[in-house]
RNA sequence: GCGGGCGUGGCGGAAUGGUAGACGCAUGGGACUUAAACUCCCUGGAGCGUAGCUCGUGCGGGUUCGAGUCCCGCCGCCCGCACCA
């Protein structure tokens, strides 16, 4: 009987349903909470979820089989920009869009077998959702968390609109095509700076996180020890007597050519008022954007000031002040000396202006002459740890380290009193505020007599209104009387709604702890949340590594603050993987004007379209729809099954890394689950195999080992090893069926439903998704002999085979009298023998 | 620009500092078949004077008895850069 995935699957997924196999439910086993991160309702499925979701299913179903009760929802991530861009470009309501996007790809999904409680499942739109987060915002305001200030955001001058960073290309505007600028505006922030500290800290106990994503949060919180002091300035306006400077290298003071303020700094913009050059100025550094890619890329430019400041250690030198548009507001002071002996963009900038360039210091043993000369053309910048040779050192030894002069500075700074030791941190609080309508509203009014005010929890959740239209860019809630214009929740008067929507990384921040009670009318129930919290195991991008998994450590610690969380939750993600994209070829030709044509693969068979034409093969590609590069999961369930889905996105690539899908593999995956079909469907009635047994008793030890290491490609190895040793066995009865039961647990939780058909084939009991994950019997693993190779200088020439624990003299006599070992001698002492039990035998002569 | 990562046969990849290329795909050969498909068996880095030898893990150096693995310097590609999700 040949297999059939369509029947088959279907079958299993029922028996699973009915049987309500993969509801979660707190008993007295011990937890396990998978959770891959949620997706977008972007309209259709991709092979990235297959991937994903296949990934955490391997993970949910392994741990079930091991016995423990597994927690594994699924959501939907469903507040965003693209579904206003859809309404603006084919009408419709966000919300109908959002929805019927989400039933389609629930629909997509289910085929795939996921071993899922679909029982909690959620959307981040939903009246109840945005209910919750609202409630823990007022929580949050009060507890001190939230607070508004001024940010800058893109400005689209003619479409009168905010634009996110991603709408903006090329410093213009994506829709208008006019230029942005930036602009200042008063918007709601979460104090996650007050957590850097904290933030850093706890990134050490991470241990199941990946170093790489430690890293680099440890990076972008960006803790540095510096030297904050004061300019006194020369003949500056009032107010102005001094500008705050912070310096991470407070060594480098006596190379100082001048000092650089930021466009935004409060000087500038005083001076800004009567000066209409440095105001023009000012306005060409705002058309820059926001990004910190933007700034940093965007060419040095400078504007001197004409005004000067006095050298801290010497008042009779005085420095120019001038406006930088690389130097940010946001970090630091708005203000730096610059020292363009040893700073990339300080280099850059006083030789584009002609100011000075003095080295502080040059490599080690280096006179001034030496040092000057070395910093002519290019910066001198080397590690903090090297040790270097100050030539126009003021504090401490001649020759020390970076570190030791960064010190020594600021002992200096603060024993004279014209400065302090400061730490400061990158992080930089988040910013919520949205322009938008399609996103979780934020539950203020604003009163003219009693000011910003929380609106009152029983008025709660404050609800999208329906009736809106995107005919006209901007924030259509803006012009929403009805809605916008409600009652002060104090004094009663006439007041307005805050028309701002929050950043739906909040709304990402804390759906891991709704799955715990999903449908409470509080944001979490406590003793569900002490349950299942934390989240053992967490899979998804690694875009994701810095803002997102940031933002969520720091909203559990302001949960736990307000106490929707318990204690231990600060940290809700025990374990992080993050994996690879699915990739593609890419399939172009060109029209007759010239310009790159796209083709989906299934229009293209060996290279060539259905006319003939021949395409141009561009290197493999992550999915995208504009490159048409992408493989419809529906289709490839409907023509193969979901299994050989499954578990092409487990072979060939390591998860972690990006995985080309090609048709080739995924015929090659259906071959293969074939064949174990036909082993289970066809077994010698007799035959005796002991060989059989210990390869199946290897196999549960590696891929155990496997799917514990998240090597589901190893994994994959392993079981076509074993398959194969079925194939070429001459097993039969009984011994036969019982490696067969013992394949169908292993291949579980890659292919569930294959494995339920080779489970009961095999005289199973039950199903196989109940049945305990298999144990290695430690007996069968070992071997007698092991085969030892030999080198000659560390070149192979020839093998011996000897006992498992032959003591090493008699290694090396036996290694001594070997011929092929002798030949390749050639007569020459032997200098050293060097014997690794167990691994190998190398003979240096 | 800054931060992080990756680079191994024709392809995807494997390898606690210890036999480079497990496993899979492609290729070539064979069996089965009237024939094909399916399936099964063998082959499967390159070169050469082919019982074997030499070279070979992006490039250039270094450490080591021994380096794909560790260190230094490059090159290329990918991810992130705070309003994409």
């Amino acid at each position: 009987m040949p297999y059939d995935p369509a029947h088959s699957e279907k079958r299993w997924q029922e028996a699973w349903e009915s049987a309500d196999t993969f509801r979660a439910v707190r008993d007295e086993r011990p937890k396990y909470y998978v959770l891959e991160m949620f997706p977008y309702p972007s309209g259709r499925i991709h092979m990235g979820h297959v991937r994903n979701y296949t990934m955490g299913d391997v993970v949910a179903r392994f741990k079930r089989a091991q016995g423990f009760s597994v927690l594994h929802p699924m959501g939907w991530d469903a507040f965003g920009m693209p579904a206003e861009n859809a309404a603006m470009e084919q009408g419709g309501h966000p919300r109908d869009w959002t929805y019927g996007n989400i039933a389609t790809m629930r629909e997509q999904l289910k085929p795939l077998g996921l071993s899922i409680d679909w029982s909690r499942e959620f959307a981040t739109c939903d009246d109840t959702y945005v209910h919750q987060q609202q409630s823990m915002f007022l929580d949050m305001l009060e507890a001190g968390l939230i607070y508004r200030k001024s940010a800058m955001v893109n400005w689209d001058p003619v479409d009168m609109t905010v634009l996110a960073n991603e709408q903006v290309e090329d410093g213009r505007g994506w829709r208008s095509g006019a230029l942005v600028e930036r602009r200042e505006l008063t918007q709601w922030f979460f104090r996650i700076s007050d957590y850097s500290d904290e933030l850093l800290t706890a990134l050490d106990g991470l241990n199941g996180w990946p170093e790489k994503v430690r890293l680099m949060q440890a990076n972008w919180i960006g803790k540095s020890r510096g030297l904050q002091f004061s300019f006194a300035t020369v003949d500056a306006p009032t107010g102005f007597d001094a500008i705050e400077v912070y310096t991470t290298r407070p060594d480098t003071l006596m190379g100082a050519s001048f000092a650089a303020l930021s466009p935004d700094h409060p000087l500038i913009k005083h001076l800004a008022e009567t000066r209409p050059d440095i105001a023009a100025f000012c306005e060409e550094c705002r058309r820059i954007g926001t990004t910190e890619e933007a700034i940093e890329t965007a060419p040095k430019l400078g504007f001197d000031t004409g005004l000067t400041v006095r050298h801290p250690l010497d008042p009779a030198w005085e420095l120019p002040i001038w406006i930088a548009n690389f130097v940010l507001m946001d970090y630091g002071t708005g203000a730096i000396f610059g020292s363009p002996a040893h700073d990339e963009r300080d280099h850059e900038f006083a030789t584009k202006y002609g100011l000075p360039i003095r080295a502080t210091f040059g490599p080690k043993g280096a006179t001034l002459a030496d040092a000057d000369a070395l910093i002519a053309d290019a910066p001198y910048v080397p590690l903090k740890s090297e040790a270097v040779t100050y030539v126009r050192g003021f504090a401490g030894n001649a020759d020390q380290t970076g570190e030791e002069a960064v010190a020594a500075a600021i002992a200096h700074a603060e024993a004279e009193g014209y400065g302090q030791g400061v730490t400061k941190f990158r992080l930089r609080d988040w910013g919520i505020s949205r322009q938008r309508y399609w996103g979780c509203p934020i539950p203020v009014v604003h009163c003219d007599t009693c000011g910003t005010v929380p609106e009152k929890k029983e008025n709660l959740p404050v609800i999208l209104p329906q009736d809106v239209t995107f005919d006209v860019p901007g924030n259509p809630l803006d012009r929403h009387p009805t809605w916008r214009d409600v009652p002060c929740p104090v004094c009663g008067k006439a007041a307005r709604r805050e028309t701002d929507t929050m950043d739906t990384f909040v709304d990402s921040s804390w759906y891991y702890a709704r799955f715990t009670a999903p449908h409470a009318t509080t944001p979490t129930v406590a003793e569900d949340a002490d349950y299942w919290m934390n989240v053992d195991q967490y899979i998804g991008g690694i875009e994701h590594a810095i803002l997102h998994l940031l933002y969520s450590r720091f909203f559990a610690r302001a949960m736990v603050k307000t106490g929707h969380l318990p204690e231990k939750s600060k940290e809700p993600f025990d374990a992080l993987f993050t994996q690879g994209m699915v990739t593609h070829e890419i399939y172009k030709t060109t029209d007759e004007r010239g310009r790159a044509v796209y083709h989906l693969p299934e229009s293209v068979t060996d290279g060539k379209l259905a006319d003939g034409t021949v395409v141009e093969i561009i290197p493999s590609a992550k999915m995208s729809k504009s490159k048409k590069n992408v493989v419809d999961p529906v289709n490839i369930v409907e023509n193969f099954g979901a299994d050989t889905a499954r578990w092409f996105m487990l072979s060939d690539s390591p998860p972690e890394r990006d995985v080309e899908w090609t048709a080739a593999g995924a015929e090659a995956a259906n071959k293969f689950l074939n064949r174990v079909w036909r082993l289970a469907d066809d077994v010698p009635k007799a035959g005796e195999d002991a060989d059989l047994i210990r390869a199946a008793h290897r196999a549960i030890a590696d891929v155990t080992k496997a799917i514990e290491g998240f090597a589901f490609n190893k994994a994959v190895a392993k079981l076509y090893e074993l398959a194969n040793a079925i194939g070429k066995s001459q097993a039969g009865g009984e011994q036969r069926r019982e490696v067969l039961r013992i394949l169908a647990q292993l291949l579980a939780p890659m292919v569930p439903h294959l494995a339920e058909e080779v489970w009961s084939n095999a005289g199973g009991q039950g199903m196989v998704v109940d049945a305990a994950w298999p144990k290695a019997d430690p007996a069968l693993l070992v071997s007698d002999s092991v085969i030892l190779p030999i080198q000659i200088n560390g070149k192979r020439r020839a093998e011996i085979e000897v006992p498992k624990d032959m003591p090493k003299e008699q290694i090396e006599a036996m290694v001594l009298a070997d011929e092929t070992v002798l030949r390749f001698m050639e007569g020459a002492p032997v200098k050293k023998l060097i014997v690794v039990p167990g691994r190998i035998v190398n003979v240096v002569v």
